[in-house]
DNA sequence: CTCCACATGTAACCGGTTACATGATTTT
DNA sequence: AAAATCATGTAACCGGTTACATGTGGAG
């Protein structure tokens, strides 16, 4: 529900839309992002059901913005949502998983190279997370210390992306070491 | 994709809406899973781009049975698909880590407790995951010798499943940890 | 007698992806 | 001169979830 990721952010401090895209690819990028297009939309729908408003702000030498603010119905929904718990393991559905399964036709070699070129993205991702807070997350921080709790968080939820690329990257290997060994076929 | 899903299926042997649904619950539920309906859906989808046929099997004292069997249409655009490489890491959904991430204002009581829960809920996962390969595949295996390289690969899925559930529980230990020690918040 | 397994479907909805459309300013 | 950044939106489509609808036979 991208809805309630935007609140959540919005909780903070009013965005337009094209900021609120900026924030979830610097911070939520690796578990929930949006495009442009599906947060306008959101925001509109959001607006229309009160829990939101907006005004545009002119700039000069930029195109206007419209800057959205959460509304008091919006911070109760939101509460109510982040109060609520998950109760049960989310299903995932994974692409990749999903044709390894069936893999063993396109043969040895094939199945060899894409797994590689996935621990190559992968190890590309973990450099990536494990560059730390972006500045702008570090400088919120620096100037509102009453954020130190968010901070906990927002460190743990970056901590299982960081586990998570470390757990593919060597189930990746191994993967490569055991086809290397036991897969029988090189046509 | 339950369409490519269906089709590998279809692709070992003829199977009904029914059966796949236990297919797909015993070997890949855990990357991918269906209802019932989806799959019905779907099924008549695939017949009606006639990559699929399907005729009715009666049964004494069970209800009539519709099988579908792949055609050569089917397994071309079935191997169109298993060539194909995922060239990218694929994006996620969490709602758990949405949540988390902007847990702060719940408390920190709130956010053990939902941790906690998830905690045991990886954990049954586990148990669940390292209970080996279903009766039903290793039975598969033993009939039928050819599909060693099959098994390989079924191995490496499986194996994924138990490292991810692995990290997520050595994940939420240290997170309740860290919540423990640092959070502030004990309204 | 009730619940579970077997067996197949339809319909409404919803969240998300992709493509399209526009246009100024700044950086390379 | 071209490409990237800033900025907002619409429309078509699509895959998946949930609810609804129906019916038999066997097990507890």
């Amino acid at each position: 529900m991208l809805k309630f990721a935007i609140l959540g952010f919005l909780n903070y401090r009013p965005l337009s839309g094209y900021d609120l895209e900026q924030q979830l690819r610097v911070s939520t990028a690796h578990f929930w992002y949006a495009g442009l297009s599906q947060i306008y939309m959101t925001l509109k729908k959001l607006e229309a059901d009160g829990l939101v408003v907006s005004e545009v702000q002119e700039q000069e030498k930029r195109p206007d913005k419209r800057i959205y603010t959460i509304t008091a119905d919006g911070k109760a929904e939101f509460g109510e949502w982040l109060a609520q718990p998950v109760n049960k393991v989310e299903p995932t559905k994974s692409t990749l998983l999903l044709k390894l399964f069936f893999a063993r036709p396109v043969g040895r070699d094939a199945v060899l190279h894409q797994l590689r070129m996935m621990l190559q993205a992968y190890r590309g991702k973990l450099t990536e997370y494990t560059g730390g807070l972006p500045a702008e997350a570090s400088e919120m921080l620096a100037s509102q210390p009453e954020l130190q709790d968010d901070s906990i968080m927002w460190g743990i939820v970056q901590d299982f992306g960081i586990r998570y690329a470390e757990m593919a990257i060597a189930w990746l290997e191994d993967a490569i070491h055991t086809i290397e060994t036991h897969f029988s076929e090189d046509v």
